[in-house]
DNA sequence: ACATCTGCCTGAGCGC
DNA sequence: TGCGCTCAGGCAGATG
């Protein structure tokens, strides 16, 4: 599943193959894929069809491109955004080959030099999607995301918080909302709004390194533990970052292939039953609101033990 | 305002 | 072998 590391992955390859090109034609394959637009596919394509893709820009989970009106445009008129969901990829070709099995949206781009491009929206689960949109003000007046230093994000994306890895996160009061209301830990750590880019696989990463029971209720939080917390999410999506930054190549931009997760060292998720890298108490697994939840009993406590004794 | 539930989907993996 | 079942997951919108 992208998370935040993933899905800056994306960005950065994007960036790298498509930031300048200008959109000469889509073919949007399922209709579906542009759900949040109420004129359908034939809108979408007649709002970005001629369009250049400018910066790429993600907060959280969000990807977008900034839409100029021609190639070295400072000034975007619209974002061209996606979510990649569940199983979303992008992919980069030098030339046009038979469109795969789970291509959703196919676009074809113009280089500056005039080379053409194929980028390919793929999605097998299709919980993700494309749409395009307005920029608005972020409500902060900071950039609207990696990516860009403009302060403007896609209106559907203003609500969503700025994440873990974002200089421009309040930290501060993030850790206070990280310890408001009567919801598990866990899924004040998935809520976007709060702080971004989290997903179930670095939530419980982020729990386990931060030593704490993924139900404990947020208010029950100590500010030092939610501040562990949120430097804990940081840390192990900045190092997964690092790692799936290293497995690029050229013209191909993989979201959510198996090496990527292979390679990343997971000390929670997907681990029952083995031992604890810290304590070698087997790890446990259960099902929380809906979310396979991965932690260690005996790491992690569900409350804060005032002082050592029997039971706790 | 806050919390919980439902719908959106496909394919892998399971038991029979 | 093949069928039907469950599960996996993020987010928006509705409902409590």
């Amino acid at each position: 599943m992208p998370e935040l590391p993933e899905v800056e992955t994306v960005r950065r390859g994007l960036e790298t193959l498509v930031a300048g090109t200008r959109i000469d034609a889509v073919e949007i394959r399922r209709d579906s894929c542009v759900r949040l637009l109420s004129g359908g596919p034939a809108e979408f394509s007649a709002q970005v069809t001629g369009l250049t893709l400018s910066r790429l820009v993600r907060r959280g989970k969000f990807l977008w491109a900034e839409l100029a009106p021609t190639a070295g445009d400072d000034a975007p008129v619209l974002a061209l955004s996606a979510h990649l969901g569940m199983s979303g990829q992008f992919r980069v070709h030098a030339d046009a080959p038979e469109p795969h099995r789970h291509c959703r949206a196919r676009f074809t781009l113009a280089a500056p030099d005039a080379s053409a491009l194929t980028l390919d929206f793929l999605d097998q689960r299709t919980f993700g999607y494309l749409h395009v949109e307005p920029l608005v003000p972020t409500p902060d007046g900071g950039p609207g995301g990696r990516g860009t230093p403009l302060p403007l994000l896609p209106a559907s994306v203003a609500h969503i918080g700025r994440d873990a890895l974002d200089p421009g996160l309040d930290r501060t009061a993030a850790t206070r909302a990280l310890r408001r209301g009567t919801r598990g830990i866990k899924q004040v750590l998935l809520d976007q709004t709060v702080v971004s880019g989290i997903g179930n696989i670095y939530a419980d990463e982020a729990l386990w390194l931060a030593r704490v029971h993924p139900e404990r209720p947020a208010h029950a939080l100590t500010a030092s533990s939610a501040r562990t917390l949120l430097e804990a999410a940081r840390e192990v999506m900045e190092r997964a970052l690092a790692q799936g930054g290293t497995s690029f190549d050229a013209l191909y931009v993989d979201v959510n292939g198996e090496s990527g997760y292979f390679s990343r060292s997971l000390e929670a998720y997907g681990r029952a039953g083995e031992p604890c890298s810290r304590c070698g108490s087997p790890l446990r697994r259960e099902s929380i609101g809906g979310r396979s939840t991965h932690w260690c009993a005996r790491c992690q406590r569900r409350w804060t033990a005032r002082r050592a004794g029997p039971g706790s």
